[in-house]
DNA sequence: TTGAAAGCGCTAACAA
DNA sequence: TTGTTAGCGCTTTCAA
């Protein structure tokens, strides 16, 4: 691939020329412009990103860590987050935990080792202190999507308060016996099992982790007997919501007629499936492109001791016929 | 971030030696080997892969470029191809064309700039020459992968023959009219065609590019009411089929009674549909093992004159509820 | 076994 | 306006 010195020495003119008629920032004598855009174009010349990061500049290349691509909202959340960054000129590079909190400090040192000039990170968990001291370390912008972190910038759907929405929500429809299928450290169960409580609801609560297959359904079984009045399951994810449903069918259970489903994400294909899925909506698009949009302000302009940047959004309820 | 170079200062050897004790491949003093590690775990050296790639050597960066990361076929194939490429060390650029051949040709020219070691490619189409021209100028290694591409290393699917395979079965369980649903210049259409002409239905096939909600349903019901025979859809991914199912059910058909509904790629969503969805499943691991695999043994030893490599997988089909 | 020197491609001083 | 020089962090000669 061609560089700048071989252009250089092709048209005659020095290297540093050359630079600046491709940056376009400096003034150059019109006849040499001309002589070295028509050689660049005619070897299609491509600047090396790697050159010039190394020089010390940017490096045109943004962390991204996810926990799970496969997850069709984080597959959107990074469509997104990709293309709000390639819009500024900037490349994603991609990570995966897989939930796994070993690959998620290796992935957060691999980050280092290509210097992107910032990183935006969906954290496994909500963030420990050790997960803290990794991050200050980066030395380069980080913002958490999606989850709060302390002393960082964040932007994120208020989970509690999801929560508590969705119990008002399916109080007021008539529910009267809730299952919440996640983690009991989930925020959305928290606000949830709080709103529910002060409604009165406190001991017809339940909660399980996501279980596969003939579990979940062994778990749905006995907890449908175990109780009386309208039964809801509030699942953590769409996902969850799905096998909840298909779970809930095989029970030969209906839905809403004998259960009441909600799920979390809504997820694309939450409007086609049968029954058509209720679920709690976050505003995927704007924390993508806020959260680019700060990240690339942190790096421009760098002010080490401003305030982390908290922005919790609202979700959205979308309802539809599974409540 | 600390450097090989202070650490040299630090520990009083010259910087070329802490770059040998780094890289670890050659001999150096024991004591001096100690001190210097010691002195880059203290500081938490990580190496500048910028520099070590402007140095002439690897960059540890694959580009990834892809259709569509929303959906889960694709998501499911960056993952594992980030999995694969991360136990080898390298790290993945992601590109995402959006079906947009002008994104498509110009991540093809930025990922140039990031000098990467090689490239995995989802092609919008088929490949025109046009394409290849753009591909050969990368001059690092391409595979295409999940389509073939005509002299470049390629793995994917044989499509004809995953499209006949589902003729074949579809006739088998007694159908006799046919709807695709995907553009005809699909391989796999030209597959499921050819194979039910072949049968004598030549004059019982439509297909239809896919559309949204209201026209689907419109396209469907007429295709459903303009012809005898028992009918069925196939779908050109599982998307579409999850909308096909949606559109059939409000128009009061039962799947698999009234229609049998075929998709492809078996998403995971596919099992837990009601009904449950017979779809094409692709070896989407293998594809992502290989096809990485193979870049980077290009990567590694670069014999220029090697021939492509052309690997057709075979596709299976995964028979549930709804055929 | 170690150090000195060169150079990858680029930008940013500084001089002319 | 242009060229010269230096240097980013590293690997790779080549000497010692």
């Amino acid at each position: 691939m061609i560089t700048m010195t071989e252009i250089a020495k092709l048209t005659g003119v020095s290297q540093p020329t050359v630079s600046r008629v491709l940056s376009g920032n400096r003034k150059v004598d019109p006849g040499i412009r001309e002589r070295v855009l028509a050689c660049a174009r005619e070897h299609d010349y491509q600047p090396n990103v790697l050159a010039k990061g190394l020089q010390g500049r940017k490096t045109m290349l943004l962390g991204v860590l996810v926990t799970d691509i496969s997850n069709g909202f984080f597959a959107d959340l990074v469509k997104r987050i990709e293309m709000e960054a390639r819009k500024h000129g900037y490349s994603i590079l991609l990570f995966n935990s897989d939930y796994n909190p070993d690959n998620e400090q290796e992935y957060l040192s691999v980050v280092r080792r290509y210097r992107v000039d910032g990183a935006l990170v969906v954290p496994i968990r909500e963030t420990s202190a050790k997960w803290n001291g990794y991050v200050k370390r980066l030395d380069v912008p980080v913002i958490t999507v999606t989850r709060r972190a302390e002393g960082l910038d964040s932007i994120y759907v208020d989970q509690a308060q999801a929560g508590a929405m969705v119990a008002d929500y399916l109080a007021g429809r008539g529910y009267g016996r809730f299952l919440f299928i996640g983690r009991d450290c989930d925020g959305k169960y928290a606000g949830f099992r709080q709103a529910l409580e002060a409604k009165g609801f406190g001991d017809r609560i339940s909660n399980t982790v996501y279980q596969d297959g003939d579990r979940l359904r062994q778990t749905l079984r006995e907890w449908f007997r175990s109780g009386w009045g309208r039964a809801a399951v509030f699942a953590g994810n769409d996902i969850y919501a799905l096998r909840v449903l298909d779970a809930l069918r095989s029970l030969g259970l209906s839905v809403p007629g004998n259960v009441g489903v909600i799920g979390f994400d809504d997820s694309d294909m939450g409007s086609c499936l049968n029954p058509r899925l209720t679920s709690v909506s976050q505003p995927l698009d704007e924390m993508a492109r806020r959260a680019v949009e700060r990240v690339l302000e942190r790096v421009e302009r760098p002010e080490p001791q401003e305030a982390a940047w908290d922005v919790p959004l609202s979700a959205s309820l979308v309802i539809r016929e599974s409540t």
